[in-house]
DNA sequence: TTAAAATAATACCTCAAGGTATCATTTATG
DNA sequence: CATAAATGATACCTTGAGGTATTATTTTAA
């Protein structure tokens, strides 16, 4: 009931990036801001980069960099970029034809809680987190984590 | 996004069972109706035993009963029984801190979602599923499964 | 032209959720 | 009392998400 870690780490990453927007961002200084695993945002880039949410820059002083205007990025979009096109789309009891066909007996009130989320992260832009504050996204938590290459 | 599948079983087991409350159901009934893999089920039925939610009767001619009212068993109260206590109550982001230090920048419109999931989750119980119909919420894509004892 | 600094590709490791297998226990009934 | 029919306990297997390690490639600039 929770997002992937994948869309969580996503979802920061872009708001991080969103910060300055036009900048190329390394995923050393990513990491060192954000904390995550250090590997596993690398793999990450990349694959946001096939996505072509980001753009990347290859070699020496090269990096990472939102490819439109944080206007135009909803969350929404941001989570399919991980892949996770299922973002609330199944039924409740997990049927796989209850869209489809005979409605599960939660189907219109779960309909109306689908549609709701959709709505917020379709509606919300990085450019709209960005108003609410600088950096309130990053974590406050950060125990110091070592990079290991 | 989703439940856990260990809750949509248990959904739909509580459902299958309020449709006729007062009976003794046997775990190979309620395989027999809901396809779920036989000793996962059997598994679970243990587990939501031990959870209260339901009572079992062993030795022959057993089997399990809904242990309260189904006006008194809420959908929330089925997805704890399961020991699924985190049921939309993370931050957007996944920061620990998020809901006790600053706040994301997400927190005001997630916890909106959240309240609202809740909400739905904890004021819909069984009995209230039974009025939409009978058995609307029993899989009906159902490809046989052997039960294998 | 070579070394350093960046990303890309690929393969592997780990762990928990979901699922399976086996044996033990309880109880009704002939 | 013995058997069958039910649940209980326990241990193991499988799979995918999350994470790590290694090597290759690209590019800048001394």
């Amino acid at each position: 009931m929770n997002l992937s870690k994948t869309s969580e780490y996503a979802l920061r990453i872009m708001s991080y990036m969103a910060m300055d927007d036009k900048k190329l961002h390394r995923a050393n200084d990513i990491f060192e801001s954000l904390q995550i695993p250090f590997r596993y945002l690398r793999k990450q880039m990349t694959n946001l980069t096939k996505s072509g949410i980001i753009i990347s820059v290859q070699g020496k002083n090269g990096g990472y960099r939102i490819s439109r205007s944080i206007g135009e990025i909803s969350l929404l979009d941001i989570i399919h970029a991980t892949g996770d096109q299922q973002i609330m789309t199944n039924c409740f009891f997990g049927f796989e034809n209850c869209a489809l066909n005979r409605q599960c007996a939660m189907h219109d009130k779960w309909d109306e809680i689908r549609q709701n989320i959709n709505q917020v992260l379709a509606s919300t832009s990085l450019a709209e987190l960005n108003e609410n504050g600088p950096d309130n996204f990053i974590s406050n938590n950060s125990i110091q984590i070592t990079k290991n290459s």
